[in-house]
DNA sequence: GCAGCTTGCTTGAGAAACTTAGCGGCGAGC
DNA sequence: GCTCGCCGCTAAGTTTCTCAAGCAAGCTGC
């Protein structure tokens, strides 16, 4: 329609489909070239049904390659896809970590580690014994 | 070539599949316990069929909540899961580590841990040196 | 004028991913 | 005994996502 075309910064009213169509036009990038600039991710035509509101809730991974492509913080996309609650941008994500590194965190590689995950399984299932 | 099979079949021929099934067996955990510990994002049934081999491809995102809860490299499932090119043996799994998180300590008696220790000495032993 | 090629977007069918509801089995308590 | 609750599993359904084709508009040369 008329030439103005601007990144205006609606907090809320833009579904997520309206805004990647917004960023796109602003960035005068056709459905292909994202695809393309996204590696193959997206393909076009998926594109196309997002941008109208013809998919709910994609895939977080989808997702991160469009705010990759588009230049636009990754947690504002998953706001509009419904993922997070939409937070006044206080904490974004859960950065809780907790997962506790102990045995041989200098040099477990790869293969180590899937035979120890082994032995512990050969261990156990001689036991047999449920602990809790 | 190493005979360092001995254990139940080969290292890196494990599956996506087995590898997440041994994993949760060792961590003792049920499949609506990760379902839970995930948040919901993996549901009990849709784990079952990831450990039975009955999808190919996981979306990196499922893939990203286990690795957190079962506290292993993402990038081992990843490669498991086909998404980057299975490093051959160890220069490429080896340029980096040190996330490695696999074993928390409260999830081992002191009897395991003495043995999984003992077996990684063994291990170490027959292939030799292992640089940084 | 209008055939032919290209470019941008959309659509439909179909295959995978993923969820919900429910099954049979096994152990713990009344 | 017998019920209750949790286990892993599966069958059936919903949703995401891809491929191939199609439509409309713009640009060339004839």
């Amino acid at each position: 329609m008329t030439g103005k075309e601007s990144v205006t910064n609606k907090p809320t009213g833009q579904t997520l489909g309206e805004y990647l169509a917004n960023v796109r036009t602003s960035k005068q990038l056709s459905l292909r070239e994202v695809e393309e600039a996204a590696g193959g991710i997206v393909s076009n035509a998926y594109l196309s049904q997002l941008e109208h509101g013809r998919i709910n809730k994609p895939s977080p991974n989808i997702l991160h390659s469009l705010a990759q492509v588009y230049g636009v913080p990754y947690e504002t996309l998953m706001e509009k896809a419904g993922y997070i609650a939409a937070s006044t941008s206080d904490q974004t994500a859960s950065r809780r970590h907790g997962r506790v590194a102990t045995f041989a965190k200098d040099n477990l590689t790869n293969e180590e580690e899937e035979a120890l995950l082994e032995y512990l399984a050969f261990l156990r299932s001689k036991k047999g014994k449920r602990s809790p």
